[in-house]
DNA sequence: TCGAAAACTTTACGCCCGTAAAAAATTAGC
DNA sequence: GCTAATTTTTTACGGGCGTAAAGTTTTCGA
């Protein structure tokens, strides 16, 4: 910190001693210099201060250390968290990560990718927006750049594919829920902004066939991301409208069945199990707020975890190797497990 | 898209038939060059494709285009709205928005600076940890780059601050419980992360000694983010412990309440105004949850728009204005109101 | 102590674009 | 249609660093 400014790594290579090809293996890897001239370098450091330019340095290198992470819409909390754990992951392994939100936006998500080509990143993780993304701009991205895609599944896009089973997940609620009590009713966006949506209704609908019951519906509109806003309105509407089929809803989210609580709270109708009890509710995704609901919501999770942490091993294994071979795309699934809590 | 790749602006000349000054001119500004040359060059770009490498662009301008936002904890829904609005502001102003988390940690803070100081941002919006940053380093990134904080106000750190104004808020919504119950008590964390709590705390023991009534409170454990479950834990403890000297809340704010409403549920309490409930819970924020608790939960705004709109306003002067005087600190408070809904 | 291997220094070029200055071309005003 | 103003082209340099090649120093084993 003391001392004059160091403008450059040619000024600081004069007053640390070390000349600059040096300075600028150990800035690339500090481990490939001897021992003692990383010492002083580290020395030199203390007293000096200076950084390498970054856009200097990335300008020569064919690949940059910067990682996307590109999510449809950060002010949900579920992308939230799974965007806060890729960016630990990929700063501990020594990257950057550029984070960026599409807001729910199809023409917001193709400038994040433009944005994202201008900086060389090594690679991208990316939840697209779904049916509503640009596909083909997409294709072509991932054909630039190593691509690997979580939680919204479009076929064809990214060189993998990493997300939640929701098949075996909706599967196992489903069954929960008809053996303890009512079969459930289907609780949906009648257009579902997300692919998940088709998959868990689908789910839903062998799962009932299978215990030989008749799959019912309540489909509500609303477009946008406003997904507890949207299960409130939808929810008082249904109960007000007894188009209730059963005493069981399961709703294809958690963020619906948070407003769908909302909405039978107002209206006088007791959430849970058991005498008492009006009607059982249960969610999808163990979103983060789904402990403290009223009652707290039963629902299956998804695994956060899991799916960052594959993700981002599916995005470093591709990244090391050279070749990739296009046309083989892998799919990895990840179960959820059923968490039990009061409201079904 | 046609055409052979252009690897460069020169070869893009040579295919626009533009020479590359004009070009670099045009993509610094496109209203900079004659209506027919910026045709021709926007003609040449549907088939060709290109786009002027970042680093290459960076390196040479004396400021980019690039703006910081800095936020504590991402996946706080508060920070991910404000960051949200931030961004597309920004944006919309034809800059780079650079969206970096703190994730809580004073060390990622530093280090979030230091990742934006290599890529020599034209500002810096920020809202700082509070008292556990690094405020010495915190204020040497200041000096090099026009920041403007907002959220926590941490005295001397930044160019400007921009917030809520937390007595006035504060007092609207004692007042309002006092007159219309009992008093409250103030239910808050013991070692809060962030000096918004501070100021609350203080405006509700003036606001109570105003109306001549003596503060009480009930603090509750937890250093982290997970202030739900803090809240839960703490209203579990003091239900179970009759610890209430008063039955009506104000939790320092709407997450803490949050996790209060689930404890009240739990303990059988009915939360609301009037016959037949016995506790009022109001919170602090407006929080985009809070019209989804059951009940809904009676709070005080922060304005949100408003504080992202001036940060991103004064930022945006502050930029302009090439000579920053130093010694002048700007404080801007936006005022909060009351959302009365059926907790309290 | 010696020789080979490893690490470092010196020198030099290239990346891609911003930008300045002077010359050439285009446009605008009348 | 002619001059002046505006815009574009030509030419040239520089920014900060990656990286290659050749020469020099250091390290280390025997």
């Amino acid at each position: 910190m003391t001392g004059s400014r160091i403008r450059n790594m040619e000024e600081f290579a004069v007053v640390s001693g070390i000349s600059r090809p040096t300075l600028s293996k150990y800035f690339n890897d500090p481990d490939s210099v001897r021992g003692s001239t990383r010492a002083r370098i580290e020395a030199a450091l203390q007293t000096h201060d200076f950084r390498p330019n970054m856009f200097a340095v990335n300008q020569n290198r064919r690949m940059t250390r910067n990682i996307g992470i590109v999510v449809p819409y950060l002010a949900d909390p579920f992308f939230a968290e799974i965007a806060r754990q890729l960016e630990t992951m990929v700063i501990e392994a020594g990257f950057r990560p550029i984070l960026l939100s599409s807001h729910g936006d199809p023409g917001q998500e193709i400038d994040n990718l433009e944005s994202l080509r201008t900086i060389k990143p090594a690679g991208v993780l990316m939840a697209p927006l779904g049916p509503a993304s640009d596909h083909a701009q997409i294709e072509a991205f991932g054909r630039a750049v190593p691509t690997v895609h979580f939680d919204s599944n479009i076929a064809g896009l990214g060189d993998i594919f990493v997300g939640h089973n929701n098949l075996q997940a909706t599967d196992i609620i489903v069954k929960y829920l008809i053996e303890s009590g009512e079969p459930p009713v289907f609780f949906e966006m009648n257009t579902p902004t997300n692919p998940n949506a088709d998959h868990r209704r689908a789910a839903y609908i062998t799962g009932m066939e299978k215990h030989g019951l008749s799959p019912e519906f309540i489909g509500v509109d609303g477009a946008d991301w406003n997904f507890e806003e949207i299960g409130y309105r939808g929810g008082l509407k249904a109960i007000m409208g007894r188009k209730l089929a059963s005493n069981t809803v399961l709703c294809s989210n958690d963020r619906l069945a948070i407003g769908f609580l909302a909405a039978a709270y107002e209206m006088g109708l007791r959430v849970g199990n058991g005498p008492g009890h009006a009607i059982r509710v249960a969610g999808h995704d163990d979103h983060p707020f789904s402990r403290f609901t009223c009652p707290p919501l039963t629902t299956i999770t998804q695994d956060y975890a899991g799916i960052a942490r594959r993700a981002f091993e599916c995005l470093f294994t591709l990244i090391n190797q050279d070749n990739r071979q296009s046309g083989t795309r892998v799919e990895v699934l990840l179960d959820g497990w059923l968490i039990r809590r009061a409201s079904a």
